[in-house]
DNA sequence: CTCCTCCTCAAGGAACTACTTGAATAGTGG
DNA sequence: CCACTATTCAAGTAGTTCCTTGAGGAGGAG
C-alpha cells in the first residue's frame, strides 16, 4: 500500500469486474429480459415466449444475468420466478437507454422502424400527468398484459390490455382525455392504443415512458389488483 | 402499424442497438478509458499509457467507444483528443459502478485487493464537504495529476498530485482537517494520500467519490487553472 | 517538399459468445 | 414412491472479440 507504482493487475481485475455488468447487458435478448423484468417477476417459460427464444437459451441468458447479480430468483412449486435484483437495476437500464437515444446514431432509425411514426403521438410528461390525475380530468389506461398491471400500476389507472382495447373503447367515457402507458418509452402497446383511440375519435395521448420509470420516480403506485374493466 | 402481432425482428434490432452501448462498456480496458475520460479530454498516447495497453489497441478501443457515440474527438495539430460525448455518459458509468457494488458479489474482493483496507479511511460525503467548505474549516486537496486539476476541480481545492504530496505535507497548515479527493470512488490516489497524511500526524479523510460525481451533482467547480502550491 | 510524429487500419491467431439439440435434475402431485 | 413438469446443464458449431505486429495516412516543422 501507499504511494507507489500503480497496481496494474489489480486495477485491470477491478475494471473487468465492472465491465462484467455491462457485458451482461450487452446482448439484445438479455436487454429485452431486463426490460420485461422491470415490470415485475416472471417465470422462465413465460420469459422465453416474451423474447422469442428457446427455453434453454432463455435459461442460459437468465443465468448470465444472475451470475453478475442483476436478477434474483424465487421458486414457487415447479416454477422458478426471476426478478430484477433491485430498482437500481431498472435505473441502470433506463440511463443506458437514455444514453443510447442521445448518442447512438442508429437508435433513431431502429426505433422508427420498430415503433412507426411517433410524431403524432404527443407525449404527456410525468409531472403533467400527476397534475391531471389530481385534477381528475383524465382517464389513465394501462395497456400492458393484465398480470403486469396486477403486479403494480400507476395509482388510479384502469387495466385494458392492448388486445382487448378495440372491444372496450365504447366503455370509456367519450368526453374525457385518455392517457395510455405501458412498459416504457420503447414499448409499442401505448403507441398502438393511442392510434386506435384516435381512429375512434377519442382524445388520446401516451405517457412519455412507462410504469418502471413512474415507480422509480417515487410517484404513487398501486400493487393491490383492481378488477379489470369488462364489458 | 396498429394492434397486431409483435414485430419480432424490429424489436430485436432495437434492443440489439441498446445492447451495443452496453457492449462498448463491456470490456475492462474500455471501462478504464471512460473512467479517465470522465476527468477531461486526453490524447491517444496518453490514454494508452494510462490503461497500460499498446497505442494501436487503445486506438481500437477508442474507436469502439466512438462508433456507438460514447466518446467524441477533436484534433489539435498532430494529436487527437478524445472526450466523453456528454455528462450523461459519466452518469451512466457512475450508475453502472453503483449497481456493480450493490449486486456483483466479487466486486468487494476485487476492490479490497486493489485498494487495500479502506475501513480506516472514513469517507466524507459530498453534502458534508459542501458545508465544511462554506464554514472554511477544511483544506480540500486534489491529488490527481495536475493536468486533470487544470481541466476542472472542486471550487477552492488546491492541487497536490499524489507523487508530490510527501514533499509538500509541511506546507499544509497543521491544525486544519484535510479532505483528499481524486478521480472517483475506486481511485487509489486519495486513499494513498489519506494514509500518508495520517502517518504524518495530520487529520485527513477522503471524499466518498471524485471530481466527476461532484460536477455531475452540479456542485461548484473551477475550470480556470489556479497556480499549484509549490514549496 | 521532405521528414517526423501521432494515430488509424488490416491481417491473423487464441479465446470467448450465442444459439441449437438432447440429456439430466429438482421439486410436485398423486 | 412414481410419473410428471419446469428448468438447467452439456456438447457442438458458427460467428465474434481482443490483442499483436506492421503498414498506411494526416498534419506540422524545418
Amino acid at each position: 500500500m501507499g504511494v507507489m507504482v500503480a497496481d496494474r493487475a489489480g486495477k485491470d481485475a477491478l475494471f473487468d469486474g465492472f465491465a462484467e455488468i455491462a457485458k451482461a447487458l450487452g446482448n439484445g435478448r438479455r436487454a429485452e429480459l431486463v426490460d420485461v423484468l422491470a415490470q415485475g417477476e416472471r417465470h422462465v417459460e413465460d420469459l422465453a415466449a416474451e423474447i422469442g427464444q428457446s427455453i434453454a437459451n432463455t435459461s442460459f441468458h437468465l443465468r448470465t444475468l444472475a451470475t453478475v447479480g442483476l436478477v434474483a430468483t424465487r421458486r414457487d412449486g415447479t416454477r422458478v420466478y426471476y426478478r430484477l435484483a433491485s430498482a437500481q437495476v431498472a435505473e441502470l437500464w433506463s440511463v443506458l437507454r437514455e444514453v443510447a437515444v442521445a448518442h447512438h446514431a442508429s437508435i433513431d432509425e431502429l426505433a422508427a422502424a420498430y415503433l412507426g411514426d411517433r410524431d403524432a403521438l404527443e407525449l404527456v410528461r410525468r409531472d403533467e400527468l400527476v397534475r391531471r390525475i389530481a385534477d381528475g380530468d383524465v382517464i389513465v389506461v394501462d395497456v400492458r398484459p393484465h398480470l403486469e398491471y396486477a403486479a403494480g400500476h400507476i395509482a388510479g389507472a384502469v387495466s385494458i390490455p392492448i388486445e382487448r382495447l378495440a372491444r372496450q373503447v365504447r366503455n370509456l367515457p367519450a368526453d374525457v382525455d385518455v392517457v395510455a402507458y405501458c412498459r416504457g418509452p420503447f414499448c409499442v402497446f401505448a403507441d398502438d392504443a393511442v392510434r386506435l383511440l384516435r381512429k375512434r375519435g377519442r382524445r388520446a395521448r401516451r405517457l412519455e415512458d412507462g410504469f418502471p420509470e413512474w415507480r422509480n420516480a417515487s410517484l404513487p403506485v398501486q400493487t393491490a389488483p383492481i378488477p379489470e374493466r369488462t364489458s
